[in-house]
DNA sequence: CGGATTTGACCTGCGC
DNA sequence: GCGCAGGTCAAATCCG
């Protein structure tokens, strides 16, 4: 397993021009590992490095390594969706922002529909941005806080177990997500996050909202785990550390707007840079991926 | 009864 | 063009 520090450029991000990352990391969350080991440690120049975060190269150059970047930027900036251009997101922009495309996502899903057969082929059909990743744990469906939809189940080549399609049940989301388990060990889930979500986490309240992508302590992540919605009458002891992990990881992802379950107003955020920025600097500032 | 899931059919892209 | 695999649709079914 090939393990990769990076840089990634949070002025890109907020200004809409952020080449799309497909990070495949594999957590073996078995091993008690600091936080900041698994999410990357600060550097002097203000910019995290995942110096651990093992990634499957493989996976992430797939779909958007390489001239990934141009087309998945191109679809970013072709959704009526604008990205988060401000660094602090809240309920009220993101509610605005429902109302202003609902309309356009429905006509545009309506059309996606019955265009869907009549796709040329010079038209190349653009993916969203992805994101891939691994997760040691016993449930195929991870709770990340978002309602979705089982629409298709489908057996995948030399592989015993089967890959779910699921959509975000929001009628302006448009967020798709597949799950399956690895071929090499069937411990681990793959989940596929594609697009980006147009709504606040159901799970979190409105105030909540504004602190999306506040960093979460490993010490505050146990807190809350506890008092998860619901979570808790499933989770065996066994799975608490999984459970955590997955939190924290959670946390991360929905920085960069894609799900999160951990009820934002139980975080504890000990960084007071992070309050300032929110978003995805909680973890990466201000400075371009760079590989090593 | 309404929403969620299942599942077979169909569509699409890609390699040969 | 053909076959294969991934992805999606939608009717049937399940379930609370």
């Amino acid at each position: 397993m090939e393990k990769k520090s990076m840089n990634i450029n949070m002025d890109d991000y907020s200004t809409g021009s952020f080449p799309t990352y497909s990070l495949t990391n594999m957590f073996d969350l078995s091993e008690e590992r600091s936080f900041m080991e698994l999410l990357g440690v600060q550097n002097m120049n203000n910019s995290y490095s995942f110096l651990d975060f093992p990634v499957d190269v493989k996976e992430s150059i797939t779909e958007n390594g390489g001239n990934g970047k141009e087309s998945s930027l191109n679809s970013q900036q072709q959704q009526p969706v604008t990205p988060n251009s401000s660094s602090i997101s809240s309920a009220s922009s993101e509610a605005l922002n429902d109302e202003h495309n609902k309309t356009v996502d429905q006509a545009d899903h309506h059309l996606q529909k019955q265009l869907k057969a009549k796709k040329t082929t010079n038209q190349k059909r653009q993916r969203e941005a992805r994101i891939a990743f691994m997760t040691k744990s016993e449930v195929d469906h991870l709770e990340d806080g978002y309602r979705w939809r089982k629409y298709g189940q489908k057996a995948v080549k030399n592989s015993p177990f089967p890959r779910s399609y699921y959509r975000c049940t929001s009628v302006s989301c448009n967020v798709k997500k597949h799950v399956e388990r690895s071929l090499n060990d069937q411990t681990i889930v793959v989940t596929t996050y594609e697009g980006k979500h147009t709504h606040p986490n159901p799970v979190m309240g409105r105030s909540s909202a504004s602190h999306v992508g506040s960093l979460v302590s490993p010490l505050a992540a146990e807190c809350t785990t506890t008092n998860f919605g619901g979570s808790e009458n499933y989770m065996m002891p066994s799975q608490y550390y999984n459970h955590h992990r997955q939190q924290v990881l959670f946390n991360t992802l929905s920085s960069m707007g894609f799900p999160s379950k951990i009820p934002q107003e139980r975080l504890v955020c000990s960084n007071p840079r992070v309050m300032d920025h929110g978003l995805l600097q909680d973890v990466v500032p201000s400075n371009m991926f760079k590989e090593e």
